[in-house]
DNA sequence: CTTGACCTTCCAGTGACTGGAAGCCCTATG
DNA sequence: CATAGGGCTTCCAGTCACTGGAAGGTCAAG
């Protein structure tokens, strides 16, 4: 397979796949005319990637992942404490932004957000004081 | 004020508030040694720089906030407008963490995390099933 | 006079791509 | 057979908002 129908059939951009070859999380072969070619288990690796991210983990973690899924020896208890330390941060990112939203959520709705200059958003941003 | 003074003050580590000048935000005054001079007016947009970028704020949000707060003419709508829009963003961003959140904790749950190899967090990873 | 804390500038790195330029390769059509 | 197009290659630069570090100037205290 070239590069264009992997990237198809993992759904990730051409540019993704050959940025995941340069950082060696995956090693397709090369064509005579230096095109790369991929097997089966180059794409089942980076589906394997593209869930991965999709779930959040870093690069990183995507390595240790690939890693601990190809050593048929590992313990289950190394995954799991990788994805309970991605959950936890996660879960701090999800806080977070909701301590943000809700007082975005009070100004905008204090804002009349008409012709008139005053503004409690400005205020607040400028004082710290509702 | 010099910059440490400042840096404490806005709460603000110094090397963001020589960021923050560079890219135009604030243009403080020089002293004959080649010091930095806050003014208070210099303290007081930081301060307000600070409490926007905890709110999530771009950078280009933050310069267009500030313009906004010069401007004693702007409607508040204009301010309402770029809060709502930052706001749907981050209702969007807390949407697909909390999705994500959702699939790694049942893949945590699912997961015995011993000695044994037999893991359904990578098995989800490479198949992408249950 | 020296020490140490401050300040300065400039350069490079972060994460995970993404865009674009310059150029080779392959297939199909006129 | 020439060419047009699409796909492939590499390499370089840019993103965002800082952050770290090096090399060196300045200032107040002892």
């Amino acid at each position: 397979m070239n590069i264009g129908d992997v990237a198809q059939r993992a759904g990730l951009p051409p540019k993704t796949i050959r940025y995941y070859e340069d950082i060696g999380l995956i090693t397709p072969l090369r064509d005579t005319n230096g095109y790369r070619l991929f097997r089966e288990s180059d794409l089942h690796k980076l589906a394997f990637l593209g869930r991965a991210r999709a779930l959040g983990f870093t690069i990183e973690d995507c390595r240790t992942l690939l890693a601990l899924y190809e050593d048929n020896t590992r313990a289950s208890a190394d995954v799991k404490d990788l994805a309970q330390a991605h959950l936890t941060k996660i879960e701090d990112k999800i806080a977070q932004l909701q301590s943000m939203r809700d007082t975005l959520s009070e100004l905008v709705h204090s804002c009349a957000g008409d012709n008139r200059p005053n503004c409690p958003i400005l205020s607040d941003l400028a004082t710290g004081q509702h």
